[in-house]
RNA sequence: GCCGGAGUGGUGAAAUAGGUAAACGCAGCGGACUCAAAAUCCGCCGGGCGCAAGCCCUUGUCGGUUCGAUUCCGACCUCCGGCACCA
């Protein structure tokens, strides 16, 4: 062992020897217990960065940990490679998607390797290849034959700049989600998976995931939105037309006094031609179509609508109720219809007021009248029926279910739920993305490509176009097929690519069998290995990537490839990583290494004015308050890096990246080493202590006791909620207790295998943090196995109990004193020690206490 | 607007079946070693008053429950995240 810790050469020397020993690879073995340790894969943008570094240290430590434990622990790693990016810079760098794609894992391989991550490469996956997304073609077909993909022209999220149609979910308040340029509508044929089928039942085993943090289970079931009411038809006068409308409050119904629907409404023109309404119709459907959907722009639309000059029948009142179009009315939501209640609806009533439409108000308040003219608002709450006939005086939500049952028995409506998730369109007007194995026939329209053609390979020898175009649509060997129905040669393929989410909703089933090419993956080793036990990434993909995972088991499961429906047993989101942001009056953001730092005051390296230091935000290239890990592994090396991210914040809170915090936790490693130094010739050849804990003397007592504790604690702090913070804090006081230890305490057998246990158990603590400087340390005590091999430390019980215990007292509750006395003193005892402390006596006096609480070693309280 | 989460020293954070608030770091201050510096080691380190013993105050604010509240309950303030014309 080296008398200097030098990281760089440990690291490499231990990264060779594990790669030469295919350490980290495993297999199925049925008899033992597996454990699959996931991480969130990443896309291959260029560069890991210390959000990457962060949550796969997190990963790497559970994974370690758990493989101590005795399990056969999967932990696999790829590439989520197809998406935008990839385009962007190929057209920026005059290169192919593809080879910047390689290139880049190439890199990111490499410095994930430099971190010691025990990732099972043999298992890496890399979803732009064919012989991943063959499967994934092929389990299209499958969704296509059970009707679950389907296609219908919609109108998408449209993105101009990107010239991409985008799922809800990629846009994020109006904004498209990568570039944040507006989002329009556009009329688009498009493929669906239909994710609408499992709304409910995502949305009940919601409840189902203890393992998985409340803050993502509630945004889940937002996101799936259900709403309980009833679908009520609505008769249009002098015609056979049924509208079904959606409420909530079909308590409300005989308020009802006017309709709205939505404006691509297909009802909308036949009601409207031949009417005198019909050009203002269709001026209306043409200005709105044109209107941009995103939030901050609806927000300033007043509500407004035209009338369509028809009218439709109230069934419960027979009120003759004009039919508007009107732009609150979304098509995609419920039925596109709605019936308006002006008088407890705050849309309806600004509506109504707007082209005075009666306000009938039939719920009043407890204890009020509402009268229609001097309504300021609509009422919302529930209260007493009225101007409702025979529901009168009802309660209202008694009312709702009597109006159920009414409307079910004469036919009228029924009793329905809505969901606010939509379908998920899956169509990318995009080159660098998995191909959609449909073709176009003129003769046999939409026909699948037969299973056996699969995979169709994505052409690689295609030019981008500029903007970002796809160029598939005009690459003639490729679009152009021969139909495999009827072999007409002029029959088309479809262009579009699949959304990159598909490929991130099954490559963890994928990792279990990565080279398996008799299907999407071998169900044996899924059924051992599915499902994660522990899944870990960032929260951002609270929705998308987790929400689209669910759906795509519980397809895998309904076509009985898999016997499970949730595919991540345990979920940890863990928190940013962020920094100070820096400034210069003259440079804008300035990245960490360009502030020179005079006595304490920050400058600009480039134009030497003073710097004006930020607020603490997610580390990011535009902000420039990055920390590259690059840096970090050449000057640290990585394990210092991997204790540092673990140490300065638990997982699931935002990490403030602090450089002195970086070299606080060198320094520790370095303090480690040196104790490991000092003690080694001493503890050689020792066997670590295990006689009576009494018989020792007070030093070297105190250690190994501090040692079992440190188990006991470091075990439980992984072991119950990964707060790898306090458990190396643990490991400090440890370390410091050990460096009390002098050559005079207790006698040489005693010393050597005290501190050879204290050494090993620091060691072995650590080895899943730093296993590099872990191993080097095991190994230099003459250990010659991994300590991965070595099976995690185990308290002694009996070694933890100390023999006295501090009491500390409080007279009404406020700390007055505190002795030592032997454990479990029995409580008159406690009591008549505490009542004889002399600064007890000045707050106790000559009063009588009113009464006295023990707590079993730890506390006396006196009340007078 | 609705739904979540969080507010603790100079600073990152500890401590919840209610029981010594601030463990462990970082920064700072003092000392040792050194010709000096770095590194290292030892000590101090919430605020106020006091020579001191000690006393008072302190976990966003205000109340409540309790012998005892960072922890439980109620109201409010601030910040962060999600959703938002969803009928």
């Amino acid at each position: 062992m080296d008398e200097q810790y030098d990281a760089r050469k440990i690291e490499q020397k231990w990264q060779e020897e594990w790669e030469r020993s295919h350490l980290f690879e495993v297999d199925v073995q049925a008899d033992r217990p597996k454990y699959y340790l996931l991480e969130m894969f990443p896309y291959p943008s260029g560069k890991i960065h210390m959000g990457h570094v962060r949550n796969y240290t997190i990963g790497d430590v559970v994974a370690r940990y758990k493989r101590m434990q005795g399990f056969n622990v999967l932990h696999p790693m790829g590439w989520d490679a197809f998406g935008m990016p990839a385009e962007n810079a190929a057209i920026a760098n005059n290169t192919h998607p593809a080879e910047w794609t390689y290139d880049n894992i190439a890199y990111m391989r490499n410095q994930l390797k430099q971190l010691g991550f025990s990732y099972d490469w043999t298992r890496e996956v890399t979803t732009c290849t064919p012989d991943y997304y063959r499967w994934e073609q092929w389990l299209f077909l499958k969704m296509y034959e059970k009707g679950m993909a389907y296609r219908k022209e919609a109108y998408v999220n449209w993105c101009e700049p990107c010239q991409t149609v985008l799922a809800n979910e990629q846009v994020e308040a109006g904004m498209c989600w990568r570039c944040g340029q507006p989002v329009r509508q556009k009329k688009l044929n498009q493929w669906f998976f239909r994710i609408t089928d499992f709304a409910e039942d995502l949305l009940v085993h919601c409840d189902q995931l203890p393992g998985w943090p409340e803050k993502v289970t509630t945004m889940q079931k937002n996101w799936i939105g259900r709403s309980q009411g009833a679908e009520i038809r609505f008769a249009v006068e002098e015609s056979d037309t049924v509208i079904p409308v959606f409420t909530t409050r079909h308590d409300t119904v005989f308020g009802a006094t006017f309709m709205c629907l939505a404006p691509e409404h297909p009802l909308v023109p036949q009601l409207a031609a031949g009417t005198e309404q019909a050009a203002a119709v269709a001026d209306f459907i043409e200005r709105i179509s044109l209107q941009e959907r995103t939030s901050k722009a609806v927000e300033t639309y007043e509500k407004e609508g035209v009338f369509t000059g028809k009218y439709c029948i109230n069934p419960m009142t027979g009120r003759h109720m004009p039919i508007y179009t009107a732009n609150f009315a979304l098509m995609e939501y419920g039925t596109g219809a709605v019936m308006s209640v002006p008088a407890h609806d705050q849309r309806d009533f600004d509506f109504a007021k707007k082209y005075d439409l009666p306000i009938i108000p039939v719920v009043n308040p407890e204890g009020e009248t509402l009268v229609a003219a001097q309504m300021a608002e609509a009422y919302a709450g529930d209260g007493l029926m009225v101007n409702s006939g025979a529901f009168d005086g009802q309660p209202n939500r008694q009312a709702m279910e009597k109006i159920a049952d009414l409307l079910e028995a004469k036919g009228l409506g029924r009793r329905a739920i809505s969901y606010r998730l939509r379908d998920w369109g899956i169509s990318r007007q995009r080159y660098w993305g998995a191909p959609i194995p449909m073709i176009y026939c003129d003769t046999c329209g939409t026909v699948p490509v037969p299973e056996a053609d699969l995979p169709i390979v994505l052409p690689e020898d295609a030019h981008l176009l500029a903007g970002g175009r796809s160029p598939l649509p005009a690459l003639d060997n490729f679009a152009r097929t021969t139909c495999p129905k009827c072999g007409r040669t002029d029959a088309r393929r479809e262009t579009d690519t699949m959304d990159t989410f598909v490929e991130s909703s099954w490559y963890f089933e994928r990792y279990c069998s990565p080279k398996f090419n008799e299907g999407m993956f071998d169900r044996e080793a899924v059924a051992y290995w599915m499902p994660v036990d522990q899944y870990i990434g960032g929260v951002e993909h609270a929705i998308l990537h987790l929400l689209y995972s669910r759906y795509f088991t519980r397809v895998l499961h309904d076509i009985g490839l898999i016997d499970y429906k949730e595919p991540f047993t345990r979920l940890l989101t863990q928190g940013m990583v962020c920094k100070e942001t820096m400034s210069c009056p003259q440079h804008g953001y300035l990245f960490p290494e360009q502030a020179r730092d005079e006595r304490g005051t920050l400058y600009c390296a480039l134009c030497d004015q003073p710097v004006t230091l930020g607020r603490v935000e997610k580390m990011s290239k535009s902000k420039r308050n990055v920390v590259d890990p690059n840096v970090l592994l050449e000057r640290y090396g990585a394990d210092t890096t991997r204790l540092f991210c673990l140490f300065a914040a638990p997982p699931e809170r935002d990490l403030e990246w602090s450089d002195q915090g970086v070299e606080g936790s060198a320094r520790f490693l370095n303090r480690v080493w040196r104790l490991a130094g000092a003690w080694l010739d001493v503890v050689r050849g020792a066997a670590p202590y295990d006689g009576p804990v009494e018989s020792l003397p007070d030093t070297l007592r105190q250690t190994y006791r501090k040692a079992h504790q440190t188990i006991e604690k470091v075990t439980r702090d992984i072991e119950d909620r990964f707060h790898f913070n306090t458990a190396i804090s643990a490991v400090m006081e440890l370390v410091n207790q050990m460096h009390a230890v002098g050559p005079d305490d207790g006698d040489a057998d005693q010393r050597k295998s005290v501190m050879r246990h204290a050494l090993e158990t620091v060691i072995l603590l650590l080895s899943p943090i730093v296993p590099h400087f872990a191993q080097e340390l095991w190994h230099a005590l003459g250990h010659t196995q991994s300590t991965l091999a070595v099976p995690w430390p185990v308290y002694r019980k009996d070694a933890l109990v100390q023999e006295e215990a501090t009491i500390v007292v409080q007279v009404n509750g406020k700390l007055r004193g505190r002795f030592t006395t032997a454990v479990d003193t029995d409580d008159d005892t406690v009591k008549q020690l505490a009542l004889a402390d002399e600064r007890v006596q000045k707050f106790v006096g000559d009063k009588a206490p009113k009464k006295i609480v023990v707590v079993k070693n730890k506390l006396v309280n006196i009340v007078v």
